[in-house]
DNA sequence: CGAGGGACCTGGTTGC
DNA sequence: TGCAACCAGGTCCCTC
């Protein structure tokens, strides 16, 4: 579900309720998510929540003797509800605070993950490794022009690669590009620094974009109030093959790369 | 090393 | 209406 738009609207969502409470409880239905909840979570018992961050599409909540690490995978959802608003279906864990509120986690498909890394110093394996924030400083058109060079992978593959930067996913990828008029399955080591220097502004200004909205939402994504996200509005290209391209008219095409659909026009994007 | 594909899961939609 | 096939916002891990 979640790009890194919906992950930074869920952050905001839920930080003010949770910011400086402490946890009373950790409830784990279902502990089988993509890896295991591991025990070491409940060392977040009787902690403060210090602050809710975001690196990548994980969120960090942190307190003084270690960080909870949510990923939301595909379908996860996150939301700040009373204690007794009844259990639906796949509402695997919920973190209890010292008021009358819960965060709720529900997640069909169970991709995501509930981590904890032990310690304010140091870093878990999962964010080891990741590339730069898109709103990083260090995130500009010449960065992605001298990672490119030699590379055959596809823009799209090459955009959405954590380790060159986090946070673009499917759809992002697919916007970015149609407004960047870059075709996707064009080789990343073939495009001229020019065109990366217009791409590079096109992402951060999409994904700022989105979160200014409220994130997408298509089927199940929601704001932590449970509110929907008004970017699927925008969306110019992503979900949108067959129907006319919204600069030329013609019909939008649809590949697969990296077995993920990818959306785009004929003419506008080479 | 880079590139490509399968794997993990449930549920909604599509097509016969 | 029933049921199988396919699709979905992510990312790790294995193979070639």
């Amino acid at each position: 579900m979640p790009e890194l738009p919906e992950v930074e609207v869920t952050r905001m969502g839920i930080e003010p309720h949770i910011k400086g409470r402490t946890v009373n409880k950790i409830i784990i239905r279902n502990g089988r998510l993509r890896w295991p909840i591991p025990d070491e979570i409940q060392q977040l018992v009787g902690q403060t929540v210090r602050t809710v961050e975001r690196r990548a599409k994980y969120l960090l909540i942190k307190s003084d003797v270690g960080t909870a690490i949510l990923h939301l995978g595909m379908s996860g959802k996150l939301c700040v509800v009373s204690k007794q608003t009844p259990l639906i279906k796949h509402d695997h864990v919920d973190i209890e605070f010292n008021n009358d509120m819960v965060l709720r986690y529900n997640d069909p498909r169970r991709f995501g993950a509930l981590l904890w890394h032990e310690g304010i110093t140091g870093q878990h394996s999962v964010l080891r490794n990741l590339g730069p924030e898109p709103f990083d400083d260090i995130f500009t058109g010449d960065y992605l022009y001298q990672l490119s060079r030699g590379k055959q992978l596809s823009i799209k593959q090459f955009v959405m690669d954590n380790k060159i930067v986090v946070g673009v996913g499917n759809i992002y990828a697919n916007e970015a590009l149609f407004k960047a008029g870059i075709h996707p399955k064009r080789a990343a080591g073939n495009i001229a620094r020019k065109r990366y220097d217009a791409l590079a502004p096109i992402i951060i200004d999409t994904l700022k974009k989105a979160i200014a909205q409220g994130g997408t939402t298509l089927k199940d994504f929601a704001q932590a109030d449970g509110k929907p996200g008004y970017f699927a509005q925008e969306l110019q290209v992503y979900g949108r093959k067959g129907l006319p391209c919204v600069l030329c008219e013609a019909p939008l095409s649809e590949i697969k790369l990296g077995q993920r659909s990818t959306v785009f026009c004929q003419n506008c994007q080479n």
